[in-house]
DNA sequence: GAGCCGTGGTA
DNA sequence: TTACCAAGGCT
């Protein structure tokens, strides 16, 4: 094959039988892409300016893991607000933190963002290297080298599922995932430049956002189209092959209801602080029977009362689906009020429950108890 | 390596 | 409606 030192000799330079793309024609027609075409987005700085702050690059990768750039927009622009740098972030309380990403899903994640706060703040400030900031909390091998290449300009090579696709495509890669993997590193090492190596990274998942799509892929409109074997073998939107997923299991749990009304005539409802670990670990909920992934709930209530059912919550997890039974309950006796036994729990304003930072599936819970109540 | 861990959009 | 899955990390 015809090396080439020239970028205008990309596509054309392409070798049919070459086992890689030219890694220098597919850089450069990607960063030209980029430049033309880069997504606007509140956490990025325009290709070829200065880097975002750190912390910035680092919230919004945590929030984007897993989770869509539509979904993190409203939360980045609240933690932002908020906790303007990762210090106010540091010094703020976990339960304000855990409201705060309610929603947003993986909560394991805003534990260990809490957590990363404090370490950087206590260093000072964020590593800039990508081992220092792979020992961070929270930080696996994409999201250290994604900061360290977008926020640091380190030569890192930024592997995502974005980047997966794109790159199994590019090579023709069909070992099904994940014992692909290590190919996809290599390869997307070939094509990484030294220089803007966090552009190149960004470029790879807008293009794999937009052109490169897990269905449908707009081939016609893609910058890479003449290196891409994929492409050329007429299966882009074959790869990459992935394993088959396991079905997920129903489960059936409870939640439970429960209110009081203080001494000040104010109407407020039971909830509880979740174990820090484990499903939903460390959030605000309603009272349960202990449903998980594993087992149904024992369907017992947590103190003895009258209750009513108020209805079922359809909610799919990653790994189970649950149906939600809710119960209302009534005819406490004064000395049964709960609250002392049940560990972790507090009143919460009944008008106000949209703010307790409820995840999802007591949210819809707790917006079925309220309207519930207004058919009498 | 494989299981666990959320949510909402899309086809 | 069902199924897939998005800027993954941790154990």
């Amino acid at each position: 094959m015809q090396a080439s030192g020239h970028p205008d000799d990309f596509p054309a330079q392409r070798d049919e039988t070459a086992s890689v793309p030219a890694s220098h024609g597919v850089a450069a027609a990607l960063l030209a892409w980029y430049d033309a075409h880069a997504r606007v987005l509140p956490w990025r700085s325009r290709p070829g300016t200065p880097a975002p702050d750190p912390y910035r690059v680092w919230l919004s990768e945590v929030m984007l893991q897993q989770t869509t750039v539509a979904a993190v927009g409203p939360y980045f622009e609240k933690f932002t607000r908020t906790w303007p740098t990762v210090h106010d972030l540091a010094a703020a309380d976990d339960a304000a933190v855990m409201a705060a990403w309610a929603g947003l899903g993986y909560y394991a994640r805003a534990r260990n963002l809490l957590a990363c706060a404090r370490a950087v703040s206590a260093l000072g400030d964020f590593p800039d290297t990508e081992d220092g900031l792979r020992a961070l909390p929270g930080l696996g091998a994409y999201t250290a080298a994604a900061v360290a290449a977008i926020a640091f300009g380190r030569h890192a090579v930024v592997v995502d599922a974005n980047v997966e696709r794109v790159v199994a495509r590019l090579f023709a890669i069909d070992v099904p995932l994940p014992a692909a993997r290590p190919a996809i590193r290599a390869a997307t090492a070939t094509i990484t430049p030294t220089a803007r190596a966090g552009d190149f990274a960004q470029a790879m998942m807008d293009l794999g956002a937009t052109i490169c799509t897990v269905k449908a892929p707009r081939c016609l409109l893609c910058p890479l189209r003449g290196a891409c074997r994929a492409e050329a073998e007429g299966r882009a939107e074959a790869l990459p092959v992935k394993a088959p997923k396991k079905a997920k299991p129903q489960r059936q749990g409870h939640a439970f209801w429960i209110e009081r009304v203080d001494a000040d005539g104010q109407a407020q409802v039971l909830v509880v602080t979740r174990p820090g670990k484990g499903m939903l670990g460390g959030m605000r909920a309603l009272p349960d029977d202990g449903w998980s992934a594993r087992a149904d709930g024992h369907g017992q209530p947590p103190v003895a009362g009258t209750w009513r059912s108020a209805g079922v919550v359809r909610h799919a997890f990653t790994h189970f689906d649950l149906d939600l039974h809710l119960l209302v309950g009534a005819g406490f006796s004064p000395a049964n009020i709960p609250g002392a036994h049940i560990p972790g729990a507090q009143w919460w304003p009944r008008s106000d429950m949209e703010n307790a930072g409820l995840p999802t599936v007591f949210a819809k819970a707790a917006r079925l108890a309220l309207a519930g109540a207004h058919e009498g």
